[in-house]
DNA sequence: AATTATTATCGTAATATTGCAATCAATAAA
DNA sequence: TTTATTGATTGCAATATTACGATAATAATT
């Protein structure tokens, strides 16, 4: 085994799983935070601002990609990645939520 | 390797990594689900509303646990979990943060 | 005390992830 | 055309994760 039995639940528990996922490791946090921080969106030296390998960094950007979390453009022949607030404001609405049951719930256990 | 470096990043971007690659499995976000879902907090039937057998809703269980998002307590000889407001509420500052600060760059790019 | 119910742990097999060196493809610059 | 430069892909080794059967530990029940 080792593989996630993803037919067994809802797509939406699916599709929360796979967006944390992506997000489930640190470089790529590191990617969204370096993203936020420059204005101008001249990339590519990601690479330069992580300590990792580039062909691990492209990994990485590739899955943040696959995700939807960025999205990138040709520009020149660098490659300009930004952040796609699709999915950030998809999880976003689930912790939202989530607070918002919790306070209904009002810590009636435990 | 196979091993994260984690001590190559930030502690906050190993915080934010961790908390998210908790949630990075649908039958973790099951069981967030289900707890949102009831109210009496008699709880220890996870196994039977999720479709994976005991052993590995356990260690399910433990991972949330470890990542702080729920608690549990002895309850005659079962065990009672609960989330934990703190954790899904650490998660939702990450994300109302990350939001904010995309909303004043105003998709200057891509 | 023996039985039952509930949850944890151990051991193990299958699969996934992480990381990088080497290499390839495409574009830009010389 | 040749040569950088940039980023993706391939292939591989090390480690992690997922899943479950078997078993242990604890508490309640008989």
């Amino acid at each position: 085994m080792g593989a996630t039995k993803t037919d067994l639940f809802t797509d939406k528990q699916n599709t929360v799983a796979s967006l944390a996922k992506a997000l489930g490791h640190p470089a790529r946090v590191a990617i969204i935070d370096y993203l936020l921080s420059v204005d101008t969106c001249i990339c590519g030296d990601i690479v330069n601002k992580l300590p990792l390998a580039q062909p691990t960094v492209s990994q990485h950007l590739r899955e943040l990609k696959n995700a939807g979390f960025i999205k990138g453009t040709i520009e020149g022949n660098a490659i300009c990645y930004c952040i796609d607030e699709k999915m950030i404001g998809r999880l976003q609405a689930y912790f939202d939520n989530i607070a918002a049951r919790l306070e209904k719930k009002k810590n009636n256990c435990c």
